[in-house]
RNA sequence: GUGGCCGUAGCUCAGUCUGGUUAGAGCGCCGGGUUGUGAUCCCGGAAGUCGGGGGUUCAAAUCCCCUCGGUCACCCCA
């Protein structure tokens, strides 16, 4: 036996059924909000991600699948989507607004834990060209109605602005300041970052207590993010969203500016709680070659996480099961169970045409149908033996009053 | 990269401390009780290199050493 890889999941019924409902609500909250749909490459340059997400990151640092390819290329495995979608809207020329809706794979080379795997999935949505408050709204509201359409329960929203990239050169200066002087008191991870990479101490379980105190971008936004930011709340309020202020919130990829936000579901029970996250990025298409600023923001849902805060649905998933009791009908049958089928029923049936009705009624349990037809001997009067199986009652019917009965259950 | 816990049937686990019949249970699977009836009930069956290697012993799932894997947590993120 070869097993899987470490951190990688088959997902297989019955956990893919939810799965599916996930993936079906994306696809139709992306199609109402106006975004389309972006299938984008799993392999990209590596320079891609290591000046797009940020050299000194954690992802870039640690964690990329990254190898060098048979014509001596330096490639990685895609550990986000954001860096590959901007890519390709400035490989595409690279104007005006884009709307548009991702999902797939992502690869991250970490340690696994609940929550959080090697290879893990993601819905993600990036609203290209656009600088007013309203996108980062659009994607946030997207993002609550998803989780709400799935039935996660306990959703809740962290919400912050670090601000500008030259509003942040000061605050930078001021944050270094603070945290040489408390030095002693940081963690070795923290010491370590004070040069490289100063907000992401702000976020440092290891170091709440010298936190607290310190000095959080919020308070130190220039007039216009500082103003972008009190419209979106404000928009946030109209629409009845929920949120919190979370001051010490900053992400770890350091494309991010202005609008920063996470969502979590008070019930899902993990070290690794976030569902999905994201924010504001004007600085990245210049960061990766792009000749002018393209304001952006975009989101990204982890559906692991989700589908795990998410609630089973019992139903039934099948609404007919078409057994043969004389197998001597098995052509007749095919006919019927296609025909049902193109009218787009749910139904299946035993195509080998060689079980026990026994064995038959077995299957149809297993999978869920809410009824069995039995195809035998009153065929040839037109009729059909159909027994609804939670309730056990049966009667011969005819093949019409079975769509009847399907359509009305 | 570091630490805790766990590896016995397809799944969930008992048995390990205190070595000793043929390694068990529940669920699932297959068959029969009903050659046209599931779920429920009764009967039967298949299925295990006890994670792997080495050692101690008359004897190892059980004790010792090494190793591999899983899981949760730190770190970090979706």
């Amino acid at each position: 036996m070869i097993p899987r890889l470490k951190g990688t999941d088959d997902i297989l019924p019955p956990q893919s059924e939810r799965w599916r409902r996930l993936l079906r609500a994306f696809d139709d909250l992306a199609e109402r909000y106006g975004y389309d749909l972006a299938l984008m490459p799993a392999i990209e340059s590596t320079e891609l991600f290591s000046r797009g997400v940020g050299e000194t990151t954690e992802v870039v640092e640690k964690q990329m699948y990254t190898f060098e390819d048979r014509g001596g290329r330096s490639v990685t495995l895609r550990p986000e989507f954001t860096a590959g979608i901007v890519r390709s809207y400035i490989e595409s020329g690279g104007q005006g607004i884009v709307k548009l809706a991702a999902a797939g794979p992502q690869f991250r080379y970490e340690q696994p834990q609940k929550g959080r795997r090697r290879q893990f999935f993601q819905v993600d949505l990036e609203y290209l060209g656009e600088s007013a408050p309203g996108a980062d709204v659009e994607v946030i509201e997207f993002s609550y109605r998803l989780l709400e359409m799935v039935g996660v329960s306990g959703i809740g929203l962290r919400l912050n602005s670090i601000g500008d990239s030259a509003d942040r050169v000061a605050y930078r200066n001021l944050l270094q300041e603070y945290l040489r002087q408390r030095q002693s008191d940081l963690s070795e991870d923290a010491r370590r970052r004070i040069d490289s990479n100063p907000l992401r101490v702000l976020d440092s379980k290891a170091d709440t207590e010298v936190v607290r105190d310190a000095p959080v971008p919020l308070d130190h936004l220039g007039p216009e993010a500082a103003q972008h930011f009190s419209r979106a709340r404000s928009a946030l309020d109209g629409l009845g969203i929920p949120y919190e202020i979370d001051p010490r919130l900053v992400r770890g990829l350091d494309y991010y500016n202005r609008t920063v936000f996470e969502f979590y579901s008070s019930s899902f029970e993990a070290a690794q709680s976030s569902l999905g996250g994201g924010g504001r990025y004007d600085p990245l298409a210049e960061l990766i070659g792009s000749r002018h600023p393209v304001p952006a923001v975009g989101v990204a849902m982890g559906c692991d996480r989700i589908v795990h805060a998410m609630p089973g649905v019992a139903e039934h998933r099948l609404d007919l099961y078409v057994a043969v009791a004389d197998h001597d009908l098995t052509p007749q049958a095919t006919e019927w169970v296609s025909r049902l089928r193109q009218r787009g029923f749910k139904i299946d049936w035993d195509a080998s045409a060689s079980r026990s009705v026994k064995a038959q009624f077995k299957a149809a349990n297993r999978c869920g149908a809410a009824a069995v037809a039995i195809v035998g001997s009153e065929w040839s009067r037109g009729l059909v033996s159909l027994k609804v199986l939670e309730t056990g009652e049966e009667r011969q019917v005819s093949v019409e009053e079975v769509e009847e009965w399907m359509k009305q259950r």
